[in-house]
DNA sequence: CAGTGGTCTAGACCACCTC
DNA sequence: AGGTGGTCTAGACCACTGT
């Protein structure tokens, strides 16, 4: 899918640690050794590499190596900006999804997002909440405000589905980036009526901008998630770069 | 401090940035002019490029440029495996640290320790247990296990300090990467009792798992937070790689 | 068209590790 | 000494953006 050389020798190289070809601990093979089995130079075979140390599959290690340090029993990482659905695929539980509410409305009408996407007073844009429910239960609202002018196609039945997927596939448009915040708050009485009777009646909240190639922004998110149930997961370097 | 060139420019690019030299939505020099200004390849200013875009300060736009995305009102973003100390220092805010505890223990005695840092039933642990108090009421409450053999000299004093300071820098050791958990816990009795009378009686709940350059893992922590204070931020990107 | 960033190469020199 | 990763170069070709 992706036409560059490194990205295609990381698909291949991830695959392989996934599927268990280099173990936890392993080293994987020298970068002269990629470079013979891939046919490149030695700075794309770098680059894929370094795609699996941001992405948490090797640490290198200067003299040795690079060593595998994926775990299958850890957990999903969330942190990479993955959409609920993505999400769900990876957790392989069902969720039912039901629109609550899908309308459109002008920016200054919720400033917060106004302010957040940084509109103009009179800007449309959609907003989208939906029940996550399992089991008969509600275990996530999310509540999402996008501007209209990029999505005006946007109904009822895309929204049951992924948004991220309509986005991405029907529109062409390219998710660059997000900031996040994740928080602890009472719930409101709107959010209990659609949660039902639960403890503790407060929501792991996860608030998030969400920005297109362009540094466009583009969403406003806010994920509610019921307090006992949530888990957020991150792997994370001390420094970055080369 | 850092030799290498493309980490010097990016030293002073990001720099530029905070102090305003480039403004938010502004593009940053070329690439072609950033080789002049530095005297330096191509590739070399796009690796210093690379850091600043993974660490959130720009947005590269095919045929355009590097956008700054940069905003000063932007909340100090946590997930790069920040020492409670720095981040204290990035908010300005005045913590005491009292030490509640410091023991050394057997492995085999906490056995969520022994499994998450692949000891030995044998191996020797610091635990570490620190108040963090502002206003006199406490805010967070770390809990430390640390391998005993790489830090024998750890004692009171340094504990009340920081402790990734004494690591990286009296014992020249390398941290690397971590992986993060963070959930929302009922107070247990004890921590009640360090916390006093709070609402709600529960912890943000930051559990991390801490490795060195050479992907040892060194820490384990429990960083417990006042639920109604907790704030964590985040910047992430869709796709890494080059 | 010229300017921008994206990819890729072949080779060089270095620092570190192991034997 | 030989293997490993880390840094850096000079140049090439491409795709995309703007005019």
């Amino acid at each position: 899918m992706n036409i560059n050389k490194y990205n295609q020798i990381y698909q291949v190289l991830s695959g392989e640690i996934i599927e268990g070809v280099y173990q936890n601990q392993e080293n994987l093979p020298s970068e002269h050794a990629l470079v013979e089995r891939f046919s490149v130079s030695r700075e794309t075979v770098r680059k894929a590499l370094n795609m699996l140390r941001e992405n948490g599959f090797i640490q290198k290690v200067k003299g040795k190596g690079s060593v595998v340090i994926y775990d299958h029993t850890m957990d999903f990482t969330v942190s990479h900006l993955t959409s609920f659905k993505e999400i769900q695929e990876m957790k392989s539980i069902r969720y039912e999804t039901n629109v609550v509410e899908l309308a459109v409305y002008d920016a200054e009408d919720v400033p917060k997002v106004q302010k957040a996407l940084g509109l103009y007073p009179k800007d449309k844009i959609w907003k989208l909440v939906r029940q996550r429910i399992h089991d008969s239960k509600t275990h996530i609202i999310d509540t999402d405000f996008f501007l209209h002018e990029l999505m005006p196609g946007l109904n009822e039945e895309v929204a049951k589905q992924s948004t991220y997927q309509y986005i991405e596939e029907r529109l062409g448009l390219s998710i660059a980036y997000a900031y996040k915040e994740i928080t602890f708050e009472p719930m409101t009485a709107a959010e209990l009526d659609l949660f039902g009777p639960v403890t503790p009646q407060y929501a792991a909240t996860v608030k998030s901008v969400v920005y297109l190639n362009e540094a466009k922004p583009f969403q406003y998110n806010v994920s509610k998630h019921l307090a006992s149930e949530f888990k957020f997961t991150d792997f994370s370097r001390r420094f970055t770069g080369e």
